[in-house]
DNA sequence: GAAAAACATTTTATGTTTAAAATATTCACA
DNA sequence: TGTGAATATTTTAAACATAAAATGTTTTTC
């Protein structure tokens, strides 16, 4: 029946539900993909490092950024809210592993920073991050590499122009 | 420095942390991706009918499985744990939207199917759950799509290789 | 047939995440 | 100025998620 319709000459209605069906496979399909590969990284971190995936990647933005950063630009980067961000420093400042300090002249603001021993704590966990990373998404071929890339952008790009 | 070394014969040894590294970079925009679109569709289902996403997608399993689900079966195709599927189950029962019934010859595992007032809630929700898939990764060529399919299947089949 | 293993689910304890309210500070501008 | 809007952060309450323990039930095995 299906295949049947797909060939033949299809309304403009019955045309639209098929695509629409087609975009909820996709999107079933990257969930199910990046959920798995967001789990396996998660259940590594926490058996070798002892560490949760919101706090690796807490520390891997001030990792980038050795100036520091605020809380805001730690909640916008990471895209969580601020009450999250909020709650993981208090943690991460508590094993020494970050610092916050005042901002000279805007007494609104936290200048986030790792210190020495997070540092040092994240270049550990960073490099096995990155084979765990490569173990799941680095086996591609260089065009499906690409084409990912290429329509993950795309997505994006849509997804970004919707309005509310 | 970058676009020197990678025109310019390569050690194994760069060559592998570059390859690392463009992993990471796709593991980066697949998971920003992933949680925009995630995102906008939790938003939308609350604003628009007052439902979490794990609800949704727990009424959305019953909707394609009439005769109804054990407990243990929502589990696994949700892919989360059982005592989680508990919790919804409670609410969602509260809110007469779905039925436990013990299984004939099985005390002890329930079936859990959709209500009269579940199906019609759930076909509400599912019609307008689809067009908003749609407005975000339905905009891709025939082309894209199939490519997307494609390496999301190699992806997990890599993923699900990986021992513990 | 009784003990042990496996199964299906719920409960408990802990932690994550979010939205929204609360607090405090800075900026804009009439 | 000084009032209100905007900004930066924390707190709070509710939902979600997990692992591990607890509770029944069924099957296996000897």
């Amino acid at each position: 029946m299906d295949s049947a319709s797909d060939q033949a000459g299809l309304d403009h209605e019955s045309r639209l539900e098929h695509g629409d069906h087609q975009a909820v496979r996709l999107w079933l399909r990257l969930l199910t993909c990046t959920n798995l590969v967001e789990r396996h990284l998660r259940n590594r971190l926490r058996k070798e490092f002892d560490i949760t995936l919101p706090r690796f990647d807490f520390m891997a933005q001030l990792a980038r950024e050795p100036k520091g950063l605020t809380m805001g630009d730690l909640s916008q980067r990471m895209m969580v809210s601020g009450g999250n961000v909020s709650g993981i420093a208090v943690q991460l400042e508590g094993e020494g592993l970050i610092s916050r300090e005042p901002v000279p002249g805007n007494r609104r603001a936290f200048c986030v920073t790792l210190t020495r021993a997070g540092q040092k704590r994240f270049a550990e966990m960073a490099e096995a991050h990155e084979a765990w990373v490569a173990e799941c998404v680095g086996n591609l071929s260089g065009t499906e590499t690409e084409q990912m890339m290429s329509v993950l952008k795309h997505i994006k790009h849509d997804v970004s122009r919707i309005e509310p």
